[in-house]
DNA sequence: ATTTAGCGGACTCACTTTTA
DNA sequence: TAAAAGTGAGTCCGCTAAAT
């Protein structure tokens, strides 16, 4: 923390405005090196404290999110009076946004019950189980548990599982990229720049939205090529980009059993297809495809 | 020497309030 | 009352410090 250009007005894109340097100077010139070393002392001691206390902020909301109330007019209105006062006491906005996020998820997760229509591979024991060594896991890590709150419950459960079978603990980036495949609101665009090199992914997510199912995805591949022809390789890499993102399964997840079955017999109708076209176009050098 | 955690700031978007 | 300005929430990303 440098005081000088801490209270040296700024531009607007953020740098320093070099007209107001001198004055700024002689402000702290003058305040002098007592005042300076305080000031320096009170950043250190609340950027201390607001880490020391994160757990204590966190406590209070899953509490807050643990108490049955009424939602649409108690909750949020202690929703937005407790954000406000957790600012004030001295956690910072984006700090107090992650508590919010990370203190809902914990206590929605908490309260989950034991569902056997849903859960087909364990008993209520083992459910039960899972869910504490999960909530345990994750409980000292707010970044962490503010991350599995964007995600939908495919990801969730994918994170669950993996600690309950193979120990796996997910790190903060990973669960960031688990998000960004299996977002829980897939429209958000907060705080995102609307180009960039973010192209890419939004032409993904229409074609997405425009294939829900295989029958839709052979007579839009059709009127691709025949209005306005994508080359070969820009519509091959886009089909493995759209396997690979796991969309598919993720979309697969929100079936019923049987239906899920049923869909991924028209996936290996496909294959089919795919090894058709491939000896067909044998003449053309075709390499492996895994 | 790399990788990871996590903070803070710039920025976007959706609302609300003010202004003309 | 429509447009402009302001406000608040929440995201992304660069950076430093810590861990491995």
């Amino acid at each position: 923390m440098n005081l000088k250009q801490l209270i040296t007005p700024k531009n607007e894109d953020g740098s320093v405005d070099h007209r107001y340097i001198p004055i700024a100077q002689s402000i702290v010139d003058l305040a002098g090196e007592r005042v300076e070393a305080q000031l320096r002392k009170l950043y250190a001691a609340t950027t201390n404290l607001e880490k020391e206390s994160a757990s204590a902020g966190l406590q209070l909301v899953i509490a807050l999110f643990s108490i049955p109330m009424d939602e649409r007019f108690e909750r949020s209105k202690f929703k937005k009076h407790i954000r406000e006062q957790l600012q004030e006491i001295g956690f910072k906005p984006s700090k107090v946004s992650k508590l919010m996020g990370a203190g809902e998820f914990y206590a929605d997760y908490s309260s989950c019950t034991f569902n056997s229509d849903f859960d087909l591979e364990s008993t209520e024991d083992e459910y039960n189980e899972k869910r504490e060594r999960f909530l345990g896991e994750y409980f000292n890590n707010i970044s962490k548990l503010y991350e599995l709150s964007r995600m939908n419950g495919t990801a969730i459960h994918r994170v669950s599982t993996d600690l309950a079978r193979d120990n796996k603990v997910y790190s903060q980036a990973e669960l960031e990229k688990l998000r960004q495949i299996y977002p829980k609101d897939v429209y958000e665009r907060r705080g995102r720049k609307p180009n960039r090199h973010h192209v890419q992914e939004t032409n993904l997510l229409p074609s997405v939205v425009t294939h829900e199912s295989l029958k839709v995805m052979e007579d839009a591949a059709e009127e691709n090529v025949t209005r306005q022809p994508e080359s070969a390789h820009s519509l091959i890499s886009r089909f493995f980009t759209l396997v690979a993102s796991g969309v598919i399964e993720q979309r697969l997840a929100e079936y019923t059993p049987a239906a899920q079955a049923h869909l991924i017999d028209e996936i290996k109708t496909g294959i089919t297809l795919l090894e058709d076209f491939v000896s067909k176009n044998k003449t053309v050098e075709v390499t492996s495809v895994n």
